[in-house]
DNA sequence: ACCTGAACACCGTTCAAGT
DNA sequence: ACCTGAACACCGTTCAAGT
C-alpha cells in the first residue's frame, strides 16, 4: 500500500488508455515508470493482480448516488455510472466482466444496488437476482459497446443477413442509425418497468409462498 | 476452406477446453497437431484470425428451434443454447463477449431471436434494441458464471459486505446457495415477462407515434 | 498446396545481488 | 524498502526455402 502503488496502477492505466490492454506489459510499465521490469514486482505480486488492481480503480471511480433519492432515480444513476466507465477507458473496459471483483469499492457499488432494489419494494430474496439481472445487462452493454460487438458496420450490414427472414422484416428498422445513448436509457427503463411488474404480482398476491 | 482447416480448429478448441485460453499459443497448437509453428499459418491468417474462427465454431453448434413453436418457447430454447455453449466450454467462453461475430452462423442465431421477439406482437422499431437486450444478458450472464464473477466464495462472503446496509439486510439471502440453473430461468421468463408488458402498452395506445 | 528452419523482436518471472 | 542485471522458458510472426 505504499504510494508508489497507487502511481503504478496510474501509469499502468495510461498504458492501456493509450496503447490497448495488449499494451500493457510489465516491462512497458516498468519503462513508462523509468524503472526496471522486475522492480514492479515489489508494488504488485503479478500482472494477474496487477490486472485485478487496475478494474478495482475503474470501479472506485463513481461516487454512489444519495441514498434519500427515488430508488428509480438511483437505479439510473448506478447503471449510467457503470456505463460511464467503460466510455471513459474503453481499452480497459473488457477487464469489468473478467473478474469477481469482491473489493470493497465494488461491494459498495452491489450494495448500493442492492438498496435501490430494497426500497423499490422488492421481495427480499429477489434483490440478489435481479441485482445480478441489472449488472450484467449494463456491464455487457457497455463492454459490447465500446468493444464493438453492436457496431453493424454501414456497408456490410444491408447485405448482411439477406437471406434470413427476421432481417428481411427489420430490413427499415436495422437500415436507420442506432442513438446507444437513447437505447441503453431504454433498456435501463424497461427493467425498471420490469422491477415494478414484480413488486406490484408480490403485492397482488397475499399468500406469498417464500423459501424451501 | 481446406479440410484441414477444421482439424486446426478442432485441435484449437481441444487445447482451450483443456488447458486454458492462456495455453491457445500458435506454437503449442502446431505441436499438438503434430506440425511446425509456421505450418499453421496456412490455415488461419494469425492468431486474431483463429480466435474468431472458434467464436463461429461456438456459435455454430445450436440449432435454431423449430419456427412454428410458440414464441416464448423459441426464446427459452434460444437462451438456453447460449448458456449450453458457455457451459459445454467453459474456457472459452469469454471470446463469445470479445468481438462483432458478423459470420453467417452468428446472423442465423440472432435471425432466430429477431423471429421470436417478432411473433410476440412487438414494434418492428423495437425489436432489434430487445434482441440485443436479450442476447446481451444471456452471453453475460453465461460468461459471468463461468468465469466466476457470480461466484461467491463460501467464508469470504458472510463478512464480505459487512458494513453495507444492503448487504446486511439481505444477510439471509445472500447466505442461502444459488440455483443458478433456477435463476437463470427466471430471468429468461422475467425478459418474456418485458416483452409482454411491452406488447400490451403498445396494443393499449392506439395513436402509437413511430419514427422522425 | 503444404510444410520447414532460422531468425527477430518480444513476453512473464526466477534468482542472486546490490543500496 | 526499493531497485538492478542476467538469465530461463516462453511468445507471434517474417522471410527464404524446400516438396
Amino acid at each position: 500500500m505504499s504510494g508508489r502503488r497507487d502511481e503504478v496502477l496510474t501509469a499502468a492505466l495510461a498504458l492501456v488508455d493509450e496503447r490497448g490492454l495488449d499494451a500493457l506489459t510489465m516491462r512497458a510499465l516498468a519503462e513508462r515508470l523509468g524503472v526496471t521490469p522486475m522492480a514492479v514486482y515489489r508494488h504488485v505480486a503479478n500482472k494477474e493482480a496487477l490486472l485485478d488492481a487496475l478494474v478495482d480503480r475503474l470501479i472506485g471511480t463513481p461516487t454512489p448516488p444519495d441514498p434519500s433519492a427515488p430508488w428509480r432515480d438511483r437505479l439510473r444513476a448506478l447503471a449510467a455510472a457503470g456505463r460511464a466507465i467503460a466510455h471513459a477507458h474503453p481499452n480497459a473496459a473488457p477487464l469489468l466482466l473478467r473478474r469477481p471483483t469482491r473489493t470493497s469499492r465494488a461491494v459498495a457499488f452491489v450494495d448500493a444496488i442492492y438498496q435501490a432494489l430494497l426500497a423499490s419494494g422488492l421481495p427480499v430474496e429477489a434483490v440478489p437476482r435481479i441485482e445480478r439481472l441489472t449488472s450484467t445487462f449494463v456491464l455487457g452493454y457497455a463492454v459490447s459497446e465500446v468493444g464493438g460487438r453492436f457496431a453493424a458496420g454501414p456497408d456490410p450490414r444491408a447485405t448482411r443477413g439477406d437471406g434470413q427472414p427476421g432481417h428481411r422484416r427489420l430490413a427499415a428498422a436495422l437500415a436507420a442509425p442506432v442513438d446507444w445513448d437513447g437505447e441503453f436509457r431504454a433498456d435501463v427503463d424497461d427493467l425498471i418497468s420490469l422491477v415494478e411488474l414484480l413488486v406490484a404480482r408480490t403485492s397482488d398476491d397475499d399468500s406469498v409462498a417464500v423459501g424451501d
